[in-house]
DNA sequence: TGAATTCCTACTATTTTACCCGGATTTCAA
DNA sequence: TTGAAATCCGGGTAAAATAGTAGGAATTCA
């Protein structure tokens, strides 16, 4: 039940558009340094972004990446369920086309896969790009006072 | 983020043990029937859960296993993480061996994963295999009424 | 015009998944 | 007592998914 790498370096690159939201285009170089990710790979997933219409992109030298929309507009859910797919723990509850088993209605492990698909579902629909930035901040205002003394 | 089918068909086993408890030992080839699953594949993940104390066996012939517990003492929580170990979506946030990033404290992926984490444990752990039992019985009393007539 | 950058397609090594196979051991029942 | 029904056990394996890499075309700024 891991997030692959797919859905945890979006988020990461998702947040970076997000701590940079409104200051022009960020190149993947400079996303893939700040969070350490392979630059060729995270091309794959933000083109991934950019046809879900998550993320804008500018060509040409000085170009780079900025989010479609305010990062308060955005959440990870919809970061992961564009790079992943539906985060539903087994087939016959993905939200749009369930896979029918032949148990279908009768089945008491759906049951337990629906409630464990809906809390997940509700944790990351809930949490904006704009709420990691936030506690991002939060959490480092301290050092951020520091380097001011 | 699916469960693999080992969680899953742990789950269906650990039920069908649920449904017959108090009944003696039950076979893998009843289990594999009756969930339509791989007897040779089910045995390899009924000996985790047997190593875990979640069922007890009976060798030989009229053999079989049972849960080691009342199936209001075991969780679906119990039963999935035993076969898949933690539920945690990335592995640092992994509950009590974290593998830690560099990042580590400042990381604001890391709420994230912990919130999905905390989720998913609560919905895991808070349903047992007797209410499986109580919602499937529930589910299929019409049927067993349309039979009686 | 050249450097920086996005865009695109294809390839690939490694790991994980979901099994199968074959045989040893144990125990009940006829 | 013997055979059938089971669990137990270790190894093997094909297919799919994962996590990238490689290389170059197209675009745009300075």
């Amino acid at each position: 039940m891991k997030l692959s790498t797919k859905g945890r370096y979006g988020i990461q690159a998702m947040f970076e558009l997000a701590l940079y939201y409104g200051e022009g285009p960020i190149s993947l170089k400079t996303i893939a340094e700040n969070e350490g990710l392979s630059e060729h790979y995270l091309e794959q997933l933000i083109a991934i972004l950019r046809k879900a219409d998550l993320v804008k992109s500018v060509r040409g030298a000085q170009g780079g990446y900025m989010l479609a929309a305010p990062p308060d507009k955005i959440t990870v859910g919809d970061v992961i369920r564009t790079l992943e797919g539906s985060l539903a723990p087994a087939d016959c509850v993905v939200e749009d086309t369930p896979f029918e088993c032949s148990r279908a209605g009768g089945c008491p492990t759906k049951l337990v896969m629906e409630r464990i698909r809906d809390s997940i579902n509700k944790v990351i629909d809930s949490i904006t790009l704009q709420d990691m930035v936030d506690d991002y901040r939060r959490l480092n205002q301290k050092s951020a006072f520091m380097y001011y003394i």
